[in-house]
DNA sequence: CGTTTGTTTGAGCCTTCTCAAAGGCTGTGG
DNA sequence: CCACAGCCTTTGAGAAGGCTCAAACAAACG
Protein backbone atom coordinates (compact mmCIF):
# COMPACT_ATOMS: atom_id res chain seq x y z
CA UNK A 1 0.00 0.00 0.00
CA UNK A 2 1.00 3.57 -0.83
CA UNK A 3 0.88 6.78 1.20
CA UNK A 4 -0.81 9.42 -0.66
CA UNK A 5 -0.60 12.74 -0.09
CA UNK A 6 -4.30 13.70 -0.50
CA UNK A 7 -5.27 10.07 0.87
CA UNK A 8 -8.37 11.68 3.05
CA UNK A 9 -9.69 12.88 0.18
CA UNK A 10 -10.02 9.56 -1.63
CA UNK A 11 -13.37 7.68 -1.28
CA UNK A 12 -12.55 5.52 2.20
CA UNK A 13 -13.13 2.32 -0.19
CA UNK A 14 -10.52 3.20 -2.55
CA UNK A 15 -7.86 3.75 -0.15
CA UNK A 16 -6.71 0.21 -0.04
CA UNK A 17 -7.74 -0.68 -3.48
CA UNK A 18 -5.24 -2.35 -6.25
CA UNK A 19 -7.05 -0.41 -9.78
CA UNK A 20 -6.06 2.29 -7.49
CA UNK A 21 -2.82 1.44 -8.20
CA UNK A 22 -1.80 -0.57 -10.83
CA UNK A 23 -5.74 -0.71 -12.34
CA UNK A 24 -7.49 2.05 -14.46
CA UNK A 25 -8.02 4.39 -11.03
CA UNK A 26 -4.28 5.61 -10.78
CA UNK A 27 -5.52 7.51 -13.55
CA UNK A 28 -7.45 9.61 -11.33
CA UNK A 29 -6.99 12.49 -8.92
CA UNK A 30 -9.28 12.60 -5.47
CA UNK A 31 -12.23 14.68 -6.79
CA UNK A 32 -12.67 12.14 -9.75
CA UNK A 33 -11.98 9.34 -7.46
CA UNK A 34 -14.68 10.57 -5.67
CA UNK A 35 -17.33 11.45 -8.58
CA UNK A 36 -16.52 7.98 -9.55
CA UNK A 37 -17.14 5.92 -6.41
CA UNK A 38 -20.36 7.98 -6.00
CA UNK A 39 -21.89 5.38 -8.80
CA UNK A 40 -19.44 2.07 -8.15
CA UNK A 41 -20.55 -0.62 -6.20
CA UNK A 42 -18.97 -3.89 -5.55
CA UNK A 43 -20.07 -7.18 -5.71
CA UNK A 44 -19.43 -11.02 -5.34
CA UNK A 45 -20.16 -13.51 -7.79
CA UNK A 46 -19.45 -17.42 -7.58
CA UNK A 47 -17.36 -19.33 -9.54
CA UNK A 48 -19.38 -20.11 -12.81
CA UNK A 49 -21.19 -17.51 -13.24
CA UNK A 50 -22.31 -15.64 -16.31
CA UNK A 51 -21.26 -11.81 -15.58
CA UNK A 52 -22.23 -10.87 -19.31
CA UNK A 53 -23.87 -13.11 -21.83
CA UNK A 54 -22.44 -13.40 -25.40
CA UNK A 55 -23.95 -10.71 -27.76
CA UNK A 56 -25.05 -8.88 -24.74
CA UNK A 57 -24.71 -4.98 -24.16
CA UNK A 58 -23.72 -4.96 -20.44
CA UNK A 59 -25.03 -1.86 -18.80
CA UNK A 60 -21.61 -1.75 -15.96
CA UNK A 61 -17.98 -2.00 -16.25
CA UNK A 62 -15.67 -2.88 -13.78
CA UNK A 63 -12.23 -3.51 -11.73
CA UNK A 64 -11.31 -6.86 -11.03
CA UNK A 65 -10.79 -6.71 -7.26
CA UNK A 66 -9.89 -10.54 -6.54
CA UNK A 67 -10.28 -13.63 -8.83
CA UNK A 68 -10.23 -15.07 -12.15
CA UNK A 69 -12.52 -13.67 -15.16
CA UNK A 70 -12.78 -15.78 -18.36
CA UNK A 71 -13.42 -14.74 -21.72
CA UNK A 72 -14.66 -16.92 -24.15
CA UNK A 73 -16.37 -17.21 -28.07
CA UNK A 74 -18.84 -19.63 -28.92
CA UNK A 75 -19.93 -21.33 -32.74
CA UNK A 76 -22.94 -22.23 -33.13
CA UNK A 77 -22.57 -25.99 -32.79
CA UNK A 78 -21.16 -25.60 -28.98
CA UNK A 79 -17.70 -25.37 -29.62
CA UNK A 80 -16.03 -23.15 -27.05
CA UNK A 81 -12.54 -21.13 -27.12
CA UNK A 82 -11.33 -18.99 -23.98
CA UNK A 83 -10.27 -15.85 -25.60
CA UNK A 84 -8.70 -14.44 -22.36
CA UNK A 85 -8.42 -14.53 -18.64
CA UNK A 86 -8.53 -11.47 -16.61
CA UNK A 87 -7.16 -11.18 -13.50
CA UNK A 88 -7.19 -8.33 -10.41
CA UNK A 89 -6.62 -5.33 -11.37
CA UNK A 90 -7.59 -5.57 -15.08
CA UNK A 91 -10.43 -3.63 -15.72
CA UNK A 92 -13.70 -5.45 -17.46
CA UNK A 93 -15.80 -3.94 -19.89
CA UNK A 94 -15.17 -1.91 -23.07
CA UNK A 95 -15.21 1.67 -23.74
CA UNK A 96 -17.02 2.88 -27.20
CA UNK A 97 -19.83 0.53 -27.39
CA UNK A 98 -18.67 -1.81 -30.39
CA UNK A 99 -18.49 -4.94 -27.92
CA UNK A 100 -17.77 -8.10 -29.85
CA UNK A 101 -19.76 -10.99 -29.34
CA UNK A 102 -17.56 -12.41 -25.72
CA UNK A 103 -19.14 -14.53 -23.28
CA UNK A 104 -18.00 -13.11 -20.12
CA UNK A 105 -18.12 -15.58 -16.78
CA UNK A 106 -16.49 -15.39 -13.44
CA UNK A 107 -13.64 -18.54 -13.60
CA UNK A 108 -13.11 -18.19 -9.98
CA UNK A 109 -15.54 -16.54 -7.08
CA UNK A 110 -14.99 -12.84 -7.81
CA UNK A 111 -14.72 -9.85 -6.27
CA UNK A 112 -15.96 -6.61 -9.29
CA UNK A 113 -15.93 -3.14 -8.25
CA UNK A 114 -18.67 -2.08 -10.99
CA UNK A 115 -19.77 1.42 -12.27
CA UNK A 116 -22.38 2.30 -14.87
CA UNK A 117 -20.98 2.21 -18.77
CA UNK A 118 -21.90 6.19 -19.27
CA UNK A 119 -19.22 6.78 -16.61
CA UNK A 120 -16.48 4.96 -18.24
CA UNK A 121 -17.29 7.22 -21.07
CA UNK A 122 -17.40 10.49 -19.37
CA UNK A 123 -14.16 9.66 -17.32
CA UNK A 124 -12.45 8.85 -20.85
CA UNK A 125 -13.49 12.09 -22.06
CA UNK A 126 -12.48 14.22 -18.96
CA UNK A 127 -8.97 12.72 -18.62
CA UNK A 128 -6.52 11.72 -21.21
CA UNK A 129 -4.93 9.86 -18.59
CA UNK A 130 -7.80 7.85 -17.67
CA UNK A 131 -8.39 6.80 -21.55
CA UNK A 132 -4.63 6.13 -21.79
CA UNK A 133 -4.93 3.86 -19.01
CA UNK A 134 -7.64 2.16 -21.13
CA UNK A 135 -5.64 2.23 -24.23
CA UNK A 136 -2.66 0.50 -22.99
CA UNK A 137 -4.99 -1.81 -21.44
CA UNK A 138 -6.39 -2.97 -24.64
CA UNK A 139 -2.82 -2.83 -26.23
CA UNK A 140 -1.66 -5.64 -23.69
CA UNK A 141 -4.45 -7.46 -24.19
CA UNK A 142 -3.74 -7.45 -27.55
CA UNK A 143 -0.15 -9.07 -27.25
CA UNK A 144 -1.88 -11.42 -24.93
CA UNK A 145 -4.69 -12.47 -27.35
CA UNK A 146 -1.00 -12.38 -29.95
CA UNK A 147 1.10 -14.67 -28.08
CA UNK A 148 -2.32 -16.95 -27.52
CA UNK A 149 -2.24 -17.38 -31.16
CA UNK A 150 1.05 -18.33 -31.15
CA UNK A 151 0.15 -21.21 -28.49
CA UNK A 152 -3.07 -22.34 -30.17
CA UNK A 153 -2.08 -22.29 -33.96
CA UNK A 154 1.80 -23.56 -33.72
CA UNK A 155 2.45 -25.25 -30.17
CA UNK A 156 1.74 -29.40 -29.63
CA UNK A 157 -0.36 -30.36 -26.53
CA UNK A 158 2.92 -30.67 -24.60
CA UNK A 159 3.86 -26.76 -24.97
CA UNK A 160 0.46 -25.39 -24.65
CA UNK A 161 -0.21 -26.78 -21.46
CA UNK A 162 3.20 -25.94 -20.28
CA UNK A 163 2.71 -23.00 -21.55
CA UNK A 164 -0.65 -22.43 -19.72
CA UNK A 165 0.65 -23.59 -16.34
CA UNK A 166 3.46 -20.69 -16.84
CA UNK A 167 1.08 -17.64 -18.02
CA UNK A 168 -0.52 -18.71 -14.56
CA UNK A 169 2.16 -18.90 -12.57
CA UNK A 170 3.16 -15.16 -13.74
CA UNK A 171 -0.29 -14.05 -13.29
CA UNK A 172 -2.01 -15.37 -10.12
CA UNK A 173 0.13 -13.91 -7.93
CA UNK A 174 -0.73 -9.84 -8.50
CA UNK A 175 1.81 -7.33 -8.51
CA UNK A 176 4.68 -9.49 -8.12
CA UNK A 177 7.26 -10.19 -10.67
CA UNK A 178 8.66 -13.61 -12.27
CA UNK A 179 7.23 -16.77 -11.60
CA UNK A 180 5.93 -18.32 -8.50
CA UNK A 181 6.01 -22.05 -7.87
CA UNK A 182 3.04 -22.81 -6.08
CA UNK A 183 -0.63 -21.66 -7.38
CA UNK A 184 -4.37 -22.72 -7.52
CA UNK A 185 -5.56 -23.41 -11.19
CA UNK A 186 -7.99 -20.91 -11.49
CA UNK A 187 -10.44 -23.80 -13.47
CA UNK A 188 -11.42 -27.28 -14.42
CA UNK A 189 -9.60 -29.10 -16.99
CA UNK A 190 -12.61 -28.89 -19.46
CA UNK A 191 -11.72 -24.88 -19.17
CA UNK A 192 -8.23 -25.37 -19.78
CA UNK A 193 -9.17 -27.47 -22.69
CA UNK A 194 -11.58 -24.90 -23.97
CA UNK A 195 -8.13 -22.29 -23.51
CA UNK A 196 -5.67 -24.65 -25.62
CA UNK A 197 -7.63 -25.44 -27.92
CA UNK A 198 -7.64 -29.23 -26.68
CA UNK A 199 -9.79 -31.92 -25.06
CA UNK A 200 -9.91 -32.36 -21.42
CA UNK A 201 -8.80 -35.74 -21.92
CA UNK A 202 -5.36 -34.18 -23.67
CA UNK A 203 -4.80 -32.13 -20.62
CA UNK A 204 -4.89 -34.51 -18.12
CA UNK A 205 -2.50 -36.94 -19.70
CA UNK A 206 -0.18 -33.78 -20.40
CA UNK A 207 -0.49 -32.61 -16.95
CA UNK A 208 0.32 -36.33 -15.65
CA UNK A 209 2.78 -36.30 -18.42
CA UNK A 210 4.52 -33.63 -16.47
CA UNK A 211 3.82 -34.63 -13.10
CA UNK A 212 5.54 -38.34 -14.15
CA UNK A 213 8.64 -36.24 -15.28
CA UNK A 214 8.95 -34.22 -12.55
CA UNK A 215 8.20 -31.06 -13.60
CA UNK A 216 5.31 -30.44 -11.21
CA UNK A 217 3.04 -31.90 -8.73
CA UNK A 218 -0.55 -31.66 -8.60
CA UNK A 219 -2.74 -31.73 -5.44
CA UNK A 220 -6.22 -32.47 -5.17
CA UNK A 221 -6.47 -31.74 -9.38
CA UNK A 222 -6.51 -27.99 -8.56
CA UNK A 223 -3.20 -27.36 -6.81
CA UNK A 224 0.00 -27.17 -8.44
CA UNK A 225 3.73 -26.86 -7.60
CA UNK A 226 6.43 -26.19 -9.96
CA UNK A 227 9.39 -28.69 -9.01
CA UNK A 228 11.60 -28.13 -12.17
CA UNK A 229 10.88 -24.40 -13.36
CA UNK A 230 13.65 -24.60 -16.38
CA UNK A 231 11.97 -28.00 -17.42
CA UNK A 232 8.52 -26.33 -17.82
CA UNK A 233 10.03 -23.10 -19.90
CA UNK A 234 12.09 -25.86 -21.99
CA UNK A 235 8.76 -27.54 -22.64
CA UNK A 236 6.37 -24.80 -23.23
CA UNK A 237 8.97 -23.34 -26.24
CA UNK A 238 9.54 -26.86 -27.70
CA UNK A 239 12.50 -27.54 -26.11
CA UNK A 240 12.14 -31.45 -25.91
CA UNK B 1 -14.00 11.47 -51.75
CA UNK B 2 -15.58 13.67 -49.75
CA UNK B 3 -15.59 17.34 -50.20
CA UNK B 4 -14.19 18.97 -46.89
CA UNK B 5 -14.81 22.82 -46.33
CA UNK B 6 -11.31 23.44 -45.48
CA UNK B 7 -9.67 21.54 -48.29
CA UNK B 8 -7.45 24.34 -49.52
CA UNK B 9 -5.72 23.79 -46.04
CA UNK B 10 -5.14 20.47 -46.36
CA UNK B 11 -1.84 19.37 -47.68
CA UNK B 12 -2.10 18.30 -51.17
CA UNK B 13 -0.85 15.06 -50.12
CA UNK B 14 -3.34 13.91 -47.88
CA UNK B 15 -6.41 15.39 -50.17
CA UNK B 16 -7.25 12.06 -51.74
CA UNK B 17 -5.54 9.83 -49.00
CA UNK B 18 -7.79 7.06 -47.27
CA UNK B 19 -6.30 7.89 -43.74
CA UNK B 20 -7.17 10.72 -43.67
CA UNK B 21 -11.40 9.80 -44.15
CA UNK B 22 -11.59 6.21 -42.69
CA UNK B 23 -7.99 6.21 -40.65
CA UNK B 24 -6.59 7.89 -38.03
CA UNK B 25 -5.50 11.12 -39.71
CA UNK B 26 -9.60 11.78 -39.77
CA UNK B 27 -9.50 12.56 -36.36
CA UNK B 28 -7.33 16.00 -37.51
CA UNK B 29 -7.93 19.04 -38.23
CA UNK B 30 -6.30 21.08 -41.03
CA UNK B 31 -3.16 22.64 -38.98
CA UNK B 32 -2.73 19.16 -37.50
CA UNK B 33 -2.64 17.64 -40.70
CA UNK B 34 -0.14 20.49 -42.01
CA UNK B 35 2.31 19.91 -38.52
CA UNK B 36 2.30 16.46 -39.39
CA UNK B 37 2.55 16.29 -43.13
CA UNK B 38 5.39 18.16 -42.90
CA UNK B 39 7.06 14.92 -41.18
CA UNK B 40 5.68 12.46 -43.26
CA UNK B 41 6.69 11.00 -46.49
CA UNK B 42 6.03 8.41 -48.63
CA UNK B 43 7.22 5.47 -49.51
CA UNK B 44 6.82 1.66 -51.67
CA UNK B 45 8.39 -1.88 -50.57
CA UNK B 46 8.20 -4.79 -52.54
CA UNK B 47 6.26 -8.18 -51.16
CA UNK B 48 8.60 -9.76 -48.95
CA UNK B 49 10.01 -6.78 -47.07
CA UNK B 50 10.80 -6.89 -43.70
CA UNK B 51 9.60 -3.07 -42.35
CA UNK B 52 10.30 -4.43 -39.05
CA UNK B 53 12.09 -6.63 -37.99
CA UNK B 54 11.13 -8.87 -34.72
CA UNK B 55 12.11 -7.43 -30.95
CA UNK B 56 12.99 -4.32 -32.91
CA UNK B 57 11.80 -0.75 -31.96
CA UNK B 58 10.91 0.72 -35.21
CA UNK B 59 11.65 4.98 -35.38
CA UNK B 60 8.57 5.16 -37.91
CA UNK B 61 4.85 4.10 -37.78
CA UNK B 62 2.80 4.33 -40.60
CA UNK B 63 -0.73 4.74 -42.44
CA UNK B 64 -1.25 1.56 -44.86
CA UNK B 65 -2.48 3.22 -48.43
CA UNK B 66 -2.52 0.43 -50.46
CA UNK B 67 -1.34 -3.55 -50.02
CA UNK B 68 -1.43 -6.24 -47.13
CA UNK B 69 1.35 -6.25 -44.51
CA UNK B 70 1.36 -9.05 -42.46
CA UNK B 71 2.70 -9.46 -38.49
CA UNK B 72 3.84 -12.66 -37.15
CA UNK B 73 5.31 -13.99 -34.03
CA UNK B 74 8.57 -16.91 -34.32
CA UNK B 75 9.33 -19.56 -32.07
CA UNK B 76 12.63 -20.35 -31.37
CA UNK B 77 12.97 -23.53 -33.41
CA UNK B 78 11.57 -21.21 -36.51
CA UNK B 79 8.12 -22.41 -36.37
CA UNK B 80 5.72 -18.93 -37.42
CA UNK B 81 2.41 -17.93 -36.97
CA UNK B 82 0.97 -14.78 -38.64
CA UNK B 83 -0.71 -12.40 -36.05
CA UNK B 84 -2.49 -10.27 -37.90
CA UNK B 85 -3.51 -8.83 -41.90
CA UNK B 86 -3.75 -5.05 -41.94
CA UNK B 87 -5.27 -3.56 -44.88
CA UNK B 88 -5.69 -0.02 -45.95
CA UNK B 89 -6.26 2.40 -44.24
CA UNK B 90 -5.17 0.74 -41.74
CA UNK B 91 -2.12 2.30 -39.19
CA UNK B 92 0.76 0.85 -38.36
CA UNK B 93 3.26 1.09 -35.70
CA UNK B 94 2.60 1.07 -31.97
CA UNK B 95 2.04 4.25 -29.46
CA UNK B 96 3.78 4.15 -25.96
CA UNK B 97 6.68 2.53 -26.95
CA UNK B 98 6.36 -1.19 -25.58
CA UNK B 99 6.18 -3.04 -28.72
CA UNK B 100 5.66 -6.33 -27.96
CA UNK B 101 7.82 -8.96 -29.97
CA UNK B 102 6.26 -9.32 -33.64
CA UNK B 103 7.63 -9.35 -37.21
CA UNK B 104 6.51 -6.84 -39.63
CA UNK B 105 6.70 -7.73 -43.51
CA UNK B 106 4.86 -6.49 -46.38
CA UNK B 107 2.86 -9.33 -47.88
CA UNK B 108 2.30 -7.64 -51.25
CA UNK B 109 3.80 -4.71 -52.68
CA UNK B 110 2.79 -1.84 -50.43
CA UNK B 111 2.68 2.02 -50.30
CA UNK B 112 3.16 3.66 -46.96
CA UNK B 113 3.07 7.23 -45.74
CA UNK B 114 5.47 7.20 -42.64
CA UNK B 115 6.30 9.69 -39.91
CA UNK B 116 8.29 9.80 -36.94
CA UNK B 117 7.06 7.60 -33.92
CA UNK B 118 7.66 10.57 -31.60
CA UNK B 119 5.33 12.57 -33.89
CA UNK B 120 2.95 9.97 -32.98
CA UNK B 121 2.82 10.81 -28.98
CA UNK B 122 2.64 14.42 -30.00
CA UNK B 123 -0.58 14.18 -31.79
CA UNK B 124 -1.85 11.75 -28.75
CA UNK B 125 -0.71 14.62 -26.37
CA UNK B 126 -2.54 16.96 -28.50
CA UNK B 127 -5.95 15.72 -29.66
CA UNK B 128 -7.85 13.32 -27.72
CA UNK B 129 -9.90 12.51 -30.53
CA UNK B 130 -6.40 10.93 -32.18
CA UNK B 131 -6.01 8.83 -29.19
CA UNK B 132 -9.70 8.00 -29.38
CA UNK B 133 -8.56 6.34 -33.53
CA UNK B 134 -5.86 4.83 -32.07
CA UNK B 135 -7.93 3.18 -28.73
CA UNK B 136 -10.44 2.42 -31.01
CA UNK B 137 -8.09 0.55 -33.77
CA UNK B 138 -6.46 -1.11 -30.90
CA UNK B 139 -9.85 -2.58 -29.66
CA UNK B 140 -10.85 -3.40 -33.39
CA UNK B 141 -7.28 -5.24 -34.16
CA UNK B 142 -7.82 -6.60 -30.16
CA UNK B 143 -11.66 -8.17 -31.81
CA UNK B 144 -9.54 -9.35 -35.04
CA UNK B 145 -7.54 -11.57 -32.79
CA UNK B 146 -9.90 -13.24 -30.56
CA UNK B 147 -11.79 -14.03 -33.80
CA UNK B 148 -8.61 -16.07 -35.04
CA UNK B 149 -8.50 -17.45 -31.38
CA UNK B 150 -11.35 -19.03 -32.53
CA UNK B 151 -10.57 -20.27 -35.52
CA UNK B 152 -6.74 -21.50 -34.72
CA UNK B 153 -7.93 -23.69 -31.44
CA UNK B 154 -11.38 -24.61 -32.69
CA UNK B 155 -12.03 -24.83 -36.20
CA UNK B 156 -10.57 -27.90 -38.75
CA UNK B 157 -8.64 -27.76 -41.63
CA UNK B 158 -11.36 -26.94 -43.90
CA UNK B 159 -13.61 -24.40 -41.80
CA UNK B 160 -9.99 -22.74 -41.53
CA UNK B 161 -9.39 -21.85 -45.19
CA UNK B 162 -13.21 -21.13 -45.68
CA UNK B 163 -13.37 -18.78 -43.13
CA UNK B 164 -9.80 -17.26 -44.13
CA UNK B 165 -11.33 -16.37 -47.46
CA UNK B 166 -14.13 -14.79 -45.99
CA UNK B 167 -12.26 -13.13 -44.37
CA UNK B 168 -10.13 -11.60 -47.17
CA UNK B 169 -13.09 -11.13 -49.16
CA UNK B 170 -14.47 -8.66 -46.35
CA UNK B 171 -10.90 -6.86 -46.39
CA UNK B 172 -9.63 -6.55 -49.55
CA UNK B 173 -12.01 -4.42 -51.64
CA UNK B 174 -11.36 -1.65 -49.00
CA UNK B 175 -13.81 0.99 -48.40
CA UNK B 176 -17.13 -1.75 -49.28
CA UNK B 177 -19.35 -3.38 -47.06
CA UNK B 178 -19.78 -7.19 -47.73
CA UNK B 179 -17.65 -10.02 -49.34
CA UNK B 180 -16.15 -9.47 -52.69
CA UNK B 181 -16.50 -12.05 -55.02
CA UNK B 182 -13.52 -12.28 -56.39
CA UNK B 183 -9.90 -11.14 -54.80
CA UNK B 184 -6.25 -12.07 -55.41
CA UNK B 185 -4.86 -14.08 -52.18
CA UNK B 186 -2.15 -12.00 -50.83
CA UNK B 187 0.36 -13.82 -49.99
CA UNK B 188 1.58 -17.75 -51.16
CA UNK B 189 0.16 -21.10 -49.58
CA UNK B 190 2.78 -21.23 -46.78
CA UNK B 191 2.08 -17.92 -45.23
CA UNK B 192 -1.58 -18.94 -45.35
CA UNK B 193 -0.20 -22.22 -43.72
CA UNK B 194 1.20 -20.01 -40.59
CA UNK B 195 -1.61 -17.58 -40.71
CA UNK B 196 -4.01 -20.57 -39.96
CA UNK B 197 -1.80 -22.90 -38.07
CA UNK B 198 -1.87 -25.14 -40.96
CA UNK B 199 0.70 -27.16 -43.24
CA UNK B 200 0.52 -25.55 -47.29
CA UNK B 201 0.22 -29.38 -47.95
CA UNK B 202 -3.52 -29.17 -46.14
CA UNK B 203 -4.05 -25.49 -47.16
CA UNK B 204 -3.76 -26.52 -50.98
CA UNK B 205 -5.69 -29.86 -50.34
CA UNK B 206 -9.03 -27.36 -48.50
CA UNK B 207 -8.29 -25.26 -51.21
CA UNK B 208 -8.87 -27.89 -54.31
CA UNK B 209 -11.64 -29.37 -52.26
CA UNK B 210 -13.74 -25.95 -52.09
CA UNK B 211 -12.64 -26.06 -55.38
CA UNK B 212 -13.83 -29.09 -56.71
CA UNK B 213 -17.16 -28.60 -54.52
CA UNK B 214 -17.79 -26.05 -56.67
CA UNK B 215 -17.77 -23.14 -53.86
CA UNK B 216 -14.73 -20.88 -55.55
CA UNK B 217 -12.44 -21.03 -58.74
CA UNK B 218 -8.40 -20.36 -58.90
CA UNK B 219 -6.80 -18.94 -61.31
CA UNK B 220 -3.02 -19.13 -61.40
CA UNK B 221 -2.80 -20.52 -58.13
CA UNK B 222 -3.22 -16.39 -56.41
CA UNK B 223 -6.65 -14.84 -58.31
CA UNK B 224 -9.89 -16.33 -56.07
CA UNK B 225 -13.57 -16.44 -57.13
CA UNK B 226 -16.03 -16.95 -54.84
CA UNK B 227 -18.59 -18.61 -56.83
CA UNK B 228 -21.14 -19.93 -53.96
CA UNK B 229 -20.88 -18.16 -50.97
CA UNK B 230 -23.48 -19.06 -48.78
CA UNK B 231 -21.49 -22.64 -49.29
CA UNK B 232 -18.14 -20.95 -48.52
CA UNK B 233 -19.93 -19.11 -45.26
CA UNK B 234 -21.21 -23.17 -44.05
CA UNK B 235 -18.30 -24.57 -44.19
CA UNK B 236 -16.54 -22.01 -42.52
CA UNK B 237 -19.29 -21.68 -39.36
CA UNK B 238 -18.69 -25.44 -39.40
CA UNK B 239 -22.08 -26.79 -41.19
CA UNK B 240 -20.87 -29.65 -43.25
C1' DC C 1 -22.39 -42.73 2.91
C1' DG C 2 -24.34 -42.49 -1.66
C1' DT C 3 -24.80 -39.50 -5.48
C1' DT C 4 -23.03 -36.47 -8.60
C1' DT C 5 -19.62 -34.28 -10.98
C1' DG C 6 -15.04 -33.93 -12.63
C1' DT C 7 -10.63 -36.34 -13.64
C1' DT C 8 -7.72 -40.00 -15.21
C1' DT C 9 -6.62 -43.86 -18.05
C1' DG C 10 -7.14 -46.94 -22.01
C1' DA C 11 -7.97 -48.50 -26.94
C1' DG C 12 -8.89 -47.44 -31.56
C1' DC C 13 -9.69 -44.12 -35.10
C1' DC C 14 -9.36 -39.94 -37.81
C1' DT C 15 -7.38 -35.66 -39.22
C1' DT C 16 -3.51 -33.51 -40.13
C1' DC C 17 1.49 -33.78 -40.63
C1' DT C 18 5.64 -35.60 -42.86
C1' DC C 19 8.17 -37.00 -46.54
C1' DA C 20 8.49 -37.57 -51.43
C1' DA C 21 7.67 -36.68 -56.14
C1' DA C 22 5.29 -34.63 -59.96
C1' DG C 23 3.23 -30.61 -62.00
C1' DG C 24 2.82 -25.41 -63.08
C1' DC C 25 4.35 -20.66 -63.11
C1' DT C 26 7.85 -17.08 -63.90
C1' DG C 27 11.79 -15.26 -65.50
C1' DT C 28 16.16 -15.51 -68.01
C1' DG C 29 19.19 -16.37 -71.68
C1' DG C 30 19.89 -18.39 -75.93
C1' DC D 1 9.95 -17.40 -79.15
C1' DC D 2 11.49 -21.43 -76.94
C1' DA D 3 14.11 -23.98 -73.41
C1' DC D 4 15.56 -24.34 -69.03
C1' DA D 5 16.13 -23.33 -64.08
C1' DG D 6 14.12 -22.31 -59.84
C1' DC D 7 10.39 -21.87 -56.99
C1' DC D 8 5.83 -22.71 -55.54
C1' DT D 9 1.90 -25.65 -55.59
C1' DT D 10 -0.44 -29.95 -55.97
C1' DT D 11 -0.97 -34.77 -55.18
C1' DG D 12 0.09 -39.17 -52.96
C1' DA D 13 1.26 -42.57 -49.31
C1' DG D 14 2.34 -43.47 -44.72
C1' DA D 15 3.01 -42.01 -39.78
C1' DA D 16 1.53 -39.76 -35.70
C1' DG D 17 -0.62 -36.71 -32.60
C1' DG D 18 -4.73 -35.71 -30.70
C1' DC D 19 -9.74 -36.99 -30.68
C1' DT D 20 -13.66 -40.10 -29.53
C1' DC D 21 -15.81 -43.32 -26.91
C1' DA D 22 -15.88 -45.92 -22.77
C1' DA D 23 -14.88 -47.17 -18.19
C1' DA D 24 -12.53 -46.72 -13.72
C1' DC D 25 -11.35 -43.36 -10.18
C1' DA D 26 -11.35 -39.38 -7.16
C1' DA D 27 -13.39 -35.42 -5.13
C1' DA D 28 -17.25 -32.60 -3.63
C1' DC D 29 -21.86 -32.30 -1.64
C1' DG D 30 -25.91 -33.30 0.45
Amino acid sequence: MRMDIHNADVPVLCRACEARHRGICGALDAPELLRLGRTSSRHEYGAGTTLVAAGERPEHCSNILSGVVKLSKLLPDGRQQVVELQFAPDFLGRPFGDESDVLVEAATDVRLCSFPLDMLQTMMAGSAAFETRMHRQALRQLDDARDWMMTLGRKNAAEKVASFLLMLSRHVRPQQEGYSTSFALPMGRSDIADFLGLTTETVSRQLTRLRKDGAIAIERTRHVEVLDLDELKEVAAGGT
